[in-house]
DNA sequence: AATAAAATCCATAGATTTAATCGGGTTATA
DNA sequence: TATAACCCGATTAAATCTATGGATTTTATT
C-alpha cells in the first residue's frame, strides 16, 4: 500500500506550484528540487511525464520554468497519483482505469475482492475529491492558525 | 498502493481455511495451492511465515496440514497485510507501525503529509475493522443470496 | 550574433523488491 | 519403513525504482 518515491515527490513539486502567490508564474525545477529536497535529474523525468499528461506546462530557455496547466482546483491527487503510480486499487480485479481478471472462479463471490473493493473506494474518495487547491489552503491555514 | 502477491495469496489462503465448514480442520498447503491458484512453494514461504506470525498452525508428517491458530474473528486483515507486506501508510511518516521522518521542513504543515494520513486512516479503518470472519460471511452471503 | 540559462531528450546504470524456484532437510503417520 | 507433508536456506529472474550523464534545443539577454 505504498505511494512510489516517483509519486511522492511529483505530489510535493505541484502543491509547491499550486501554494505560489501566483499560479501561473513560472518556477524553476532547480528552485523546486532544492526546496523539497528532490534529486533534480530525477524531478525532472517526473515533470516531462506530468507535462505530457497535461498537468503543467513548461517553458524553455532562459527565465523559463514550470507552472500549472489547469487550476489548481481542477487537479485531483488521484489524477495526479494514477499519472505517476497507476491504479488506486491494491489488486487490479478491482481497479477502474486498469482491471484485469483475477485467478478466483467467480469475481462476485470473491471476499478479497470484496474487501479491497471497499480499499480501493476508500482510496479514490479522498484522492478523487481532493485537489491541489484543497492541499494548499491545508497547509496555509496549518501556517497561520490565528486569523 | 498495491498490494503484492506474497500479500495476495497470503489473504486468500487465509480466507480459505476462515471458510471452511470446520476452521480447526486441517488443510493441505497441495489444496489450498491449488483452489486458489497460487504457486505451491510460494505458498509454503507464506505460509511459514503466517505461522511464525502466530496466525496459522501447522501439523507435519502424512495427513498434515494447516489451521488458524486463532478464531477468525480475531484475526484482522490489517494485521495480515502488515505482516506479509509491511505498513498501511502511503508514506512512511504516517506509519504507525514504520513511523520514519520525511523531508519536509515542518511536518505539522506538510500538505502531502495531511493528505496521506487520511488515506492511511481509511485503509487501516477497514482493514483493522474485518477480520476472516466478516469476510467469509460476506463471501457466504453472496453465495446464497437467498435466506 | 554571441552567450548563458534553462528545459528537453535519450540512454542506461545500480539498487532494491518481488515472484518464484530449487534442493535438500525434518517430522509424523499409515 | 515408505510416504506424505511441512521446514528452510539459497538462488535466480524479472520487474521496478531511483538516479545519473551527456547531448540537444529553446529562449532571453547582452
Amino acid at each position: 500500500m505504498n505511494l512510489s518515491k516517483r509519486g511522492e515527490y511529483g505530489l510535493r513539486a505541484l502543491i509547491n506550484l499550486a501554494s505560489q502567490p501566483d499560479t501561473t508564474a513560472l518556477v524553476q525545477m532547480k528552485q523546486i528540487a532544492a526546496q523539497e529536497q528532490i534529486p533534480q535529474k530525477f524531478l525532472e523525468q517526473i515533470l516531462l511525464t506530468l507535462r505530457h499528461a497535461g498537468i503543467v506546462q513548461s517553458k524553455a530557455g532562459k527565465g523559463g520554468g514550470y507552472y500549472l496547466q489547469k487550476p489548481a482546483e481542477a487537479i485531483t491527487l488521484g489524477e495526479v497519483v494514477r499519472i505517476l503510480d497507476g491504479p488506486l486499487a491494491p489488486i487490479r480485479c478491482v481497479s477502474q482505469m486498469a482491471y484485469e481478471p483475477c485467478a478466483c472462479p467467480d469475481e462476485q463471490t470473491c471476499g478479497l475482492r470484496m474487501v479491497m473493493g471497499d480499499v480501493r473506494n476508500a482510496i479514490a474518495d479522498i484522492l478523487d475529491n481532493t485537489t491541489l487547491l484543497d492541499v494548499a489552503r491545508r497547509v496555509e491555514a496549518s501556517q497561520s492558525p490565528l486569523t
